[in-house]
RNA sequence: GGGGACGUAGUUCAGCUGGUUAGAACGCAUGCCUGUCACGCAUGAGGCCGCGGGUUCGAGUCCCGUCGUCCCCGCCA
């Protein structure tokens, strides 16, 4: 097929922007083929570009050359358009889309391009499977939806960047090339072809580097930054994932907060939404008591209560030593035994020992825990709970009153709370609910380790009142240590740092690592330490997160450009993939197969 | 590492209790058509039923394995 040379030939629109306002002008358009509709010798085309659709009319009669080519045009041909904007006549307007009230009148139609038929219909609305999607990616990120997310993305970008800078911080790059810390999350190593047998490995987050700007004496720094662990995925977690990394020197805890919150209020107005400041703090015990995770959706109400009958009658009941209670206003009708049936399976699996319902009818308490509890304990429940008739309550056990045991019942609360919210359809559309979660625990008990792993990360800080159960009660510690939840996603997580070396050191003794594989691994850092670290502190905030949200969407793939599979692959470029044997030999590396 | 769902035409799917030539819609190709906009009408092409093995006279359908995609648990400081 003979093509067309786009010349010296300019646009001069974009083909979503044509108005009525535009009539008579002549115009010159360029962009892909959305649909022809062959009428003979009259022939329309839908040209698209990321701004929109256009129609555009070929008359056979009165641009027979264009016309010609008309006929050989197809679906995501490129073409170039000149020709005047006119009028539609009436009872030929379209009102589906933003131009159609006008249209173009081509006088010339150049070939541009000529394309494949598409394995997927370029449309906003797809039914195409995701691996589909993936392996044409580019055609995918074709869709005005896509269009539309990464956009955003890029808006959101912008936003940050003026936000950070309008508050003094600056953007600087750290190293992607660096060195594989204990602790943490699984590394990507690179190996080195000078130094054969050595790694590098790519960074889980710039955590020291942030901290070494502090101490360099740049004040506030912010990047807009790659991050990568090799861990499994999910929805809403991928091997690369992109931060907006913070630290500033000598902060409170609540500058901080204002100036993330401040961002976040930007950020929200980008889709149109309205946040009041301040966001709401949450401790991390009554969130997890309460709302049985550490990122609470409080879009909706369900609160669980830790549950004592008088006289023990419950914690006589196998599996309900520990006892949670959730009231559920107005279900009793609406659930069901299979229901809960199903529900106590996953239940026990994520380690409920026990768990029982009962509704709240006018004529009484029906539960199957009746005989055990009898007439009184029931109504005890439902005294304890506040429930009204037609309500249900929902209890959940645990059987021994350990720290372990109760993390257990709280996890499975959560899960459950998330469940229930989403039968009953309590998460009303439109809500945007923030809340910071506050007061972590310094350390997690690592059972299979035996030994306490930092449950931020070893370079938090305790609280300045718990510094002397570090060794003594290190469980109790609590941390300087703060998420950012949004609709029960966690969007950010951040602390105030340990500046002061005698207590980094004292911490990563506890974490069990030695002196000396303290300083094997963090030397340079506990150096630096040592040369008048600064207070300092910052936050972490998940762009992919956050810009999913904004976008309406439940997975981050649809806002990264070229996202990987839950297997951590790249369908489209077929990455990972082997090499070469020569490429291997460079690197001293063999492949012992399995 | 564990659990669940799915895999049939380019795409999205149907295909019953195992039984003759595996269907539909959209898309695609060819022809006709000057006001369509999901254009219409006519004709047509298009299948390693993911892959490998097994059971059976006979497998898209049953069994085992394997690969791939998605979701969840573990994991993710």
């Amino acid at each position: 097929m003979a093509l067309d040379l786009l010349g010296d030939r300019r646009r001069t629109h974009h083909c979503g922007e044509l108005r009525k306002a535009h009539t008579g002008q002549k115009v010159f358009l360029a962009g892909w083929v959305a649909r022809r509709r062959d009428l003979g010798n009259l022939i329309f085309l839908d040209l698209r570009d990321h701004t929109g659709v256009v129609q555009v009319v070929v008359n056979a009669e009165s641009s027979p050359e264009a016309h010609k080519k008309a006929e050989l045009v197809r679906s995501e041909f490129v073409v170039g358009v000149e020709g005047e904007v006119v009028l539609r006549a009436q009872g030929t307007l379209n009102p589906q889309i933003a131009t159609g009230e006008v249209e173009v009148k081509a006088s010339t139609l150049l070939l541009l391009n000529e394309a494949k038929t598409p394995p997927f219909p370029i449309e906003d609305e797809t039914r195409t499977s995701e691996d589909t999607r993936l392996r044409y990616r580019y055609l995918d990120l074709r869709r005005a939806r896509m269009q539309r997310n990464i956009r955003l993305r890029h808006q959101a970008c912008m936003e940050t960047r003026e936000h950070m800078g309008g508050h003094g911080f600056i953007e600087i790059e750290t190293p992607f090339m660096t060195r594989s810390t204990p602790e943490g999350a699984r590394d990507y190593l690179v190996p080195s072809r000078v130094r054969q047998g050595h790694f590098y490995a790519l960074p889980q987050s710039p955590q020291l580097f942030k901290q070494l700007f502090m101490i360099a004496g740049f004040d506030r720094y912010f990047q807009i930054v790659r991050c990568f662990r090799d861990e499994d995925l999910r929805a809403d977690r991928q091997p690369e994932f992109t931060q907006i990394d913070v630290e500033m020197a000598f902060p409170t805890r609540e500058e901080l907060f204002e100036i993330i919150e401040g961002l976040m209020q930007k950020l929200l107005s980008l889709v149109d939404v309205k946040v009041e400041l301040p966001f709401a703090r949450l401790s991390y015990d009554i969130a997890m008591e309460k709302y049985g995770s550490d990122k609470p959706d409080l879009r909706f109400g369900l609160e669980w209560k830790r549950l004592h009958l008088p006289g023990g009658k419950l914690s006589a009941v196998k599996g309900f030593q520990v006892t949670k209670a959730l009231r559920v206003p107005g279900a009793a009708a609406q659930i069901s035994r299979s229901q809960f049936d199903r529900y106590q399976e996953t239940l026990k699996q994520m380690g409920a020992a026990n768990s029982a319902y009962l509704i709240v009818t006018d004529a009484g308490i029906q539960s199957r825990m009746k005989n055990a509890l009898g007439d009184d304990g029931l109504q005890a429940i439902v005294a304890a709970t506040e429930a009204q008739a037609g309500d249900l309550v929902v209890l959940l056990g645990a059987e021994l009153d350990s720290v372990e045991n109760v993390r257990a019942l709280d996890q499975a609360s959560g899960w459950l709370r998330l469940e229930l919210a989403n039968k009953f359809e309590l998460i009303k559309p439109g809500l945007w609910t923030f809340a910071w979660i506050v007061d972590f625990p310094m350390f997690d008990y690592d059972k299979n380790e035996k030994r306490y792993a930092a449950m931020h990360h070893p370079f938090t800080s305790p609280r300045e009142e718990d510094l002397d159960k570090l060794e003594s009660d290190p469980s109790s510690v609590k941390a300087l240590a703060y998420d950012l939840v949004l609709n029960g996603s966690e969007i950010g997580g951040g602390s105030i740092r340990m500046h002061r070396p005698d207590i980094q050191k004292r911490v990563f003794r506890v974490l069990g690592l030695s002196d000396e594989k303290a300083r094997e691994r963090f030397g340079f850092f506990v150096d630096a330490l040592e040369y008048g670290a600064p207070p300092h502190g910052g936050i972490a905030l998940g762009v992919d997160r956050i810009v999913a949200l904004l976008a309406g969407e439940s997975s981050i793939r649809e806002v990264i450009a070229f996202p990987k599979t839950a297997s951590a692959t790249d369908l489209m470029c077929e990455a990972p993939a082997t090499v070469d044997p020569e490429q291997l030999t460079e690197l001293g590396l063999k492949i012992v197969k399995f």
